[in-house]
Parts: C-alpha cells; sequence; structure tokens
DNA sequence: AGACTAGTTGATATTAAATCTCAATTTCAG
DNA sequence: CTGAAATTGAGATTTAATATCAACTAGTCT
C-alpha cells in the first residue's frame, strides 16, 4: 500500500520508480522504529542493495514530501525519520539521559491545534509536540 | 538582572566572567527577536565587540546551560535561539513560505504536558511545540 | 519492440554549521 | 602582585547534507 502511494506521488511528479528508491521504501517500511539516514544507508547494505548514500537521502526527501515518512527532529547528529503511513499521528517524549522516545497521543491537543490556529488567523498544517525529560528508568538512578 | 543570573551560574561552575561573554550577553539581551549563531556574531561585530565566532558558538551554550536562552529549533541551515528571561514560556508557530514566526501561549497545553506525563511515568522538563503552516499573509496568495 | 527523452544514479566534490586545537592571553583567588 | 586555571581567536577539523556531472535507466511514443 505504501508503494502503491508512493508510485501515484512519483507519476504525479513526472517522477521514475526506479530500483533505488524501491528498495528504501521497502527498507523504511520493514521496521517500525525511528531511524537516520545513515543507518538506513547501513540496512540497505546489509539488505543486499547497492544504494548509495546520496540516493538514500535524495529518497528520504521524496518520501517525506510525499507524506508517507515524517522528519521528527532533527539532532546535533543528524535528522531523525518515522514512517507515518499505517500509523496514527502521535508526539514524542524524549529522554535527556537515554535518548529513549516514548510516543503519545492527545486528542485534546489535536483540537488545541485547530483553536490556537484560529484565534491566530493561522491555517496549521502539522505539529510536533516535544517534551523533554526523564524516562522512568533513568530517574531511578 | 540576567547579568546576575549569568554570573552566579559562572561562579556555580567555577568559570570566569570574560569581556566576551558579558558582550555577547548584552547583545542577546539587547533585541528581543528570534536570532541565530551567525546573526548574533554579525550584530556583535557591528557593535564594536570583536568576540570571535568560536566565543559566540561557547557562549551560547552557556547561556543556554543556565536557563536564561533557549534553542527553539533547528533548522537546516542552523539553530534559532531566544533569550526566555523577562518573557514568559510561549511556544511557536511556523510560515512554511516565509518562515515568519508567531508566538502564542496555551494555559491549557501546559496542564495538559503534566497529564500526559503522569500517565507516561515521564518526568517532564520541558516542551515545545511547533505548528507548522501557513501565516495570514502567505495564504492570501 | 526499438529508440528517444528526460529523469536518475553513484562517486566525489562541495557547502556550511558547529566543534576542536593549542599557543598566547586573561581572569581571579590568595 | 603572582600563579594556576580558564579563555580566547585563528584556523583546522568534523560531519550532515547537498551539488555536480558523466554514465545509465525508466518509461513513453511510434
Amino acid at each position: 500500500m505504501p508503494r502503491e502511494i508512493f508510485q501515484r506521488f512519483l507519476i504525479e511528479k513526472r517522477l521514475k520508480l526506479t530500483k533505488e528508491r524501491i528498495e528504501v521504501l521497502n527498507e523504511v517500511f520493514s521496521a517500525h522504529d525511528h531511524f537516520g539516514p545513515e543507518q538506513l544507508y547501513l540496512r540497505l547494505r546489509n539488505a543486499g542493495s547497492k544504494a548509495s548514500r546520496a540516493s538514500v537521502y535524495r529518497t528520504l526527501n521524496l518520501l517525506v514530501e510525499s507524506g508517507l515518512v515524517e522528519k521528527i527532529t532533527r539532532t546535533d547528529k543528524g535528522s531523525v525519520y518515522e514512517h507515518t503511513y499505517g500509523h496514527t499521528h502521535h508526539d514524542h517524549m524524549v529522554c535527556s539521559i537515554c535518548n529513549r522516545i516514548v510516543e503519545f497521543y492527545s486528542e485534546y491537543l489535536e483540537q488545541l491545534q485547530d483553536e490556537i490556529c484560529k484565534k491566530h488567523k493561522f491555517s496549521g498544517v502539522s505539529h510536533s509536540l516535544e517534551i523533554k525529560g526523564y524516562c522512568e528508568t533513568c530517574r531511578k538512578q
């Protein structure tokens, strides 16, 4: 299904469905976690793909554009992505010690975005709430 | 007042209050807007300071550590900071076209953080909500 | 199917933000 | 004032991400 969406996206933009793009797409959707470009590149190599770093970066940008993948955050060690298709929207809590990411969802937050945007005459498209703090494990130390 | 807080912070950490650090501090608090390291560096030069880029970066990190300044976001063109002392907490809406930043505050959001953290046994320290979309001016085009 | 056109790839160069290096300098406690 | 310890600046370094471009495909048109 992500494959079809991506394909439609590519046709719309007059772009081509290449071997490399398919491999990146598959790899992105074969795991359900947060990943960086380099990490993805290594996984692809490991899986036998010969796609270059350049192609990984380029395809990742296309996947974000198509809405299948989201760039969650930028750290000092590069960007972090996750695929969104098949997952409902959610936000993140990040532990400042171990960098563990806890996902959460709040219906109220979604409504809040609408209200705030209306008040400021802003046309909200997406939001990301990141809560920084300490996870249960790290707090106990 | 920010000066005193910074000074106390430096003493606590056995660091020194140098000319360069004072100049950076003053420049950061002399304007009330969002800025990047390079921008700050140029303002300092313009104001007659001879502080180097390295010192600007180093001092900026100290100011964040001390709590006087916050790193709002990281864009593909570097980090964006704002000084927080003298300003109440707020979040940001960013226009995807003109990059204009609109500030807003929601008491409800503050409560929401507490509730969500309690539910997930997470010890929340801070949060940042960034709403992406289109500002009024850009939407009209 | 064959061929043409426009987009894609990969290796490498490039860019740019941020940090690191280290000799010379400055702060500040005693 | 003196000395130990921190800081500075200039430039080197690191590293994520993008740009370059000749060789190569995908997909369309006939």
